[in-house]
DNA sequence: AATAAAATAGTAATCATTACTGATTTGGGT
DNA sequence: ACCCAAATCAGTAATGATTACTATTTTATT
């Protein structure tokens, strides 16, 4: 721990205190709270690095904008395709469809993504040791 | 069928036959092959119109470009972080970590995503009724 | 053939994100 | 404490995928 600047905490701290799966505009306007001058630069550089070391989730919903997640153990997302809101879902029994009619909601279209390295890439990567 | 025009019609069969994921330049690029003065804003609009009437779908993985799907059952995305591909797999038995393994790749992260209308959403609707 | 509605080509504009630069901070070694 | 090198930063400029716009063409209906 302790690897982390000033601004980065804070940022972290932003994600971690919110459930809204926030934009980075929108963790910079919560940032400027207490670093009133960080840069906008800084917050996507941090969100970048956050990401890449798995520390967060960054996840497009088709709307323009990243969004980012705090809580970065493996949940389910419901993008409302009217209001906008990303709710959370648990993933009970591994099953996404139970997690996509969690609490009302009604889902007509669902996208999972799996991050990681192909068979071809992992293959290159050990003639390479 | 055949509320499609001409153009349409191209940029479909270009998803139907790739299984690449392609962004919208790469259709932009095969379906000049066919209608060589296509204008790049006709596949933007076309590959959004097919996306919001649940024809294809439609993913971001994270490297700045939409991906397209011609294919909108429900499925996996396997997307390589060295290379950048795009694969599908099967979600057999609606598990998402079998999914993830299939075929030698090496999963860190993943996520989820359900479209639709969320419970207020839709009772705001239902009172419009 | 006439008309209205929808779709198109081509181009200009948008704006979230990234890149860049010179200043500031951090941490380890002496 | 001091020095130095590596990271990180603030501020700003540049990028480029996507969207918006407009005049023209196509399509569908009567």
């Amino acid at each position: 721990m302790k690897n982390f600047s000033r601004q980065r905490e804070a940022i972290l701290n932003v994600l971690h205190s919110t459930d809204v799966h926030p934009t980075a505009g929108w963790v910079y306007e919560r940032v400027r709270e207490t670093i009133p001058n960080i840069s906008l630069g800084t917050v996507y550089r941090n969100l970048a690095e956050l990401t890449r070391s798995g520390e967060i989730l960054s996840l497009s919903v088709g709307d323009g904008y990243e969004h980012f997640d705090g809580n970065s153990a493996p949940h389910a997302h419901l993008h409302c395709r009217i209001c906008g809101s990303i709710a959370d879902a648990e993933l009970k029994s591994d099953s996404l469809a139970d997690a996509a009619r969690c609490r009302g909601f009604t889902p007509d279209t669902s996208v999972y993504i799996a991050y990681g390295v192909c068979a071809e890439c992992n293959s290159k990567k050990e003639k390479q040791i």
